[in-house]
DNA sequence: TTGAAAGCGCTAACAT
DNA sequence: ATGTTAGCGCTTTCAA
């Protein structure tokens, strides 16, 4: 068996308060924090956060409810936030919901038994609905890249009206007339800005109604690869392609790939995120690229603040830049 | 305050006792069955796993440990677990140890900290020295993709000599004569047998030593581009290239671009994992496809032995085997 | 500053 | 089948 501050108390002949005091950083004679420095030492003593829990009613874990472990975007932003936030001691319990409503609330549910402190989400069911549960034991949560309206609850995400528009306008700077964009479903907030985001672009070059496409790629690699079918297929004269997340940018690679399509000579794209992907695309893809480490850092933070201040006071919403990150992949048209 | 035992028992009249057995599976009467059902429906009453996990002394908790949550074969393998093992009650500590001896140590305190029942570890240090707290508490621990001699415990892995083998064999099959590897570290005990498997099929092949090369691309894209523009300037007569792990196939895949290398007419390249990205690749990439899969289906059977039946027993040692998915990527040699 | 004691919510041994 | 009780390891009053 594991020693206790029992055996520390033995071992030290002080009591149970000394120990709990000096193992929470308050005020203890200092030859008797050597005592039990050693003491600990010596007996291999481990803190049981399990126990310290129950008293507390505190964890120190972070529920996380994603869409998608497997998407780079997401990875990438919890091995970081990771890092931070074991240095404080703080775990993640990580629950990957498969783009699935139903599995998000029973996520939920789980992470509620699990009595994790926060909930880290980046939703999929756009009602919030699913967030009650700690909503209503008053439990921080945090919102990853989508807005709820009406959810008081932090959120960080990049501009996504942003990103589209900038992406848009690599195309229609570039002289691109007909253009058309891989969107994400309308159920979607996030998609919902991009797409908004990709039609005032359009307006802003002038571009007619007629002359620009939104094709639903559903946010995954298949939807892309068909959505780009699609597209192709009904309008051959598209001169250019924007992709609006990482795996519709691999679908959309992999559906102009099994066209045989010739980039950027007959198809100009811009993808979106993951910039080793852009580099090993040949050529080499122009992309929206998304400041992942600082979207973990200001994430971390709010959690941290949550944490250790509780879910009073105001509400964040963090908006942070993408910027674009040049390949070859967008042909210039003009002249 | 959340409802707890006491509450369900002043609720319906019963004792603790019955309560307790009711949530467990005991044998409870029908009728106080439904009078407990309702009393918790009413109250909303959610068990506590922290003073469940004080009293028995298990979480329910399964402690991971990777080098890199960003690697599509970890994220793949642990989504896929996560699943399964959510639906048993079990939840995930994941830990990125960003491929960091020093950091995975680390993480193994934190996670005896956080009492988990049973260590998941990819290892990074194959001395398996940062094992040792699991081991002498006599917690189970089971390794992943990578055996440690010596070590009592559980692992499921691909046959990584097989892999390597029958990945050096496509190109040695349409009569490439000189070939190279982008290996991984000689440190990782996977990354030996890789090279062992390449070795001999290129001895199978009767290739001669001074016709094959062996590059460190330390398991990592920069290092697998690194490796590949080496490899191609000190062997312009090179026609064929394998990588041995995902990463280090997107960087060769980003050396080859870099240098405008066409694939396959100046060289071939068998890559390793990812079949999305290998179909996004151009040409379609011929790779080693891992049954991740299955790899995540024998974990959880052996997590959930462990979990449930405790460390004793013989330990499983599993080896899948991994399959060729074919592409475009290999040019024919022969005739 | 330190010690004694109560109690967090649950399980399990024992009694009924 | 059910109730009573002790106790898991810790934190936190309250006294000293």
């Amino acid at each position: 068996m594991a020693a206790t501050i029992k055996d520390i108390a033995r071992e030290t002949g002080l009591g149970l308060a000394t120990i709990s005091s000096y193992l929470n950083g308050g005020n203890v004679r200092e030859k008797n924090r050597i005592k039990i420095r050693e003491a600990i030492e010596k007996l291999d003593y481990k803190i049981n956060e399990t126990a310290r829990g129950l008293k507390t009613d505190r964890t120190n874990t972070i529920g996380v409810i994603i869409p998608e472990l497997r998407s780079t975007f997401c990875a990438k932003i919890l091995s970081i936030a990771e890092d931070l936030l074991q240095q404080r001691g703080y775990a993640m319990l990580i629950t990957d919901c498969r783009t699935d409503k139903d599995r998000e609330k029973a996520a939920v549910d789980f992470l509620m038994v699990k009595r994790v402190d926060v909930l880290l989400n980046m939703p999929v069911d756009e009602t919030g609905q699913h967030l009650s549960p700690f909503l209503e034991a008053d439990k921080p949560v945090i919102l990853l890249d989508r807005e709820i309206p009406g959810i008081s609850c932090d959120m960080v995400s990049v501009d996504n009206y942003e990103a589209l528009y900038q992406a848009a306008g690599i195309l229609t700077a570039k002289g691109h007339r007909r253009i058309a964009m891989v969107a994400g479903p309308e159920t979607n907030y996030a998609a919902r800005q991009r797409r908004r985001g990709f039609l005032d672009a359009c307006a802003a070059a002038g571009i007619a109604e007629k002359d620009f496409r939104i094709a639903d790629g559903r946010d995954t690699i298949e939807g892309g690869a068909e959505a780009v079918r699609t597209l192709i297929r009904n309008d051959p004269d598209l001169t250019g392609l924007v992709a609006a997340n990482n795996d519709m940018t691999i679908g959309m690679m992999i559906g102009l790939n099994e066209m045989g399509i010739p980039i950027p000579d007959r198809i100009s794209v811009v993808g979106f995120d993951n910039r080793h992907f852009a580099r090993a695309c040949r050529p080499r893809l122009t992309i929206v690229d998304q400041p992942e480490t600082e979207l973990a850092k200001e994430m971390v933070r709010l959690l941290v603040k949550r944490l250790t201040e509780g879910n009073d006071g105001v509400k964040e919403k963090v908006r942070l830049s993408v910027h674009i990150e040049g390949g070859d992949s967008v042909r210039d048209l003009r002249g």
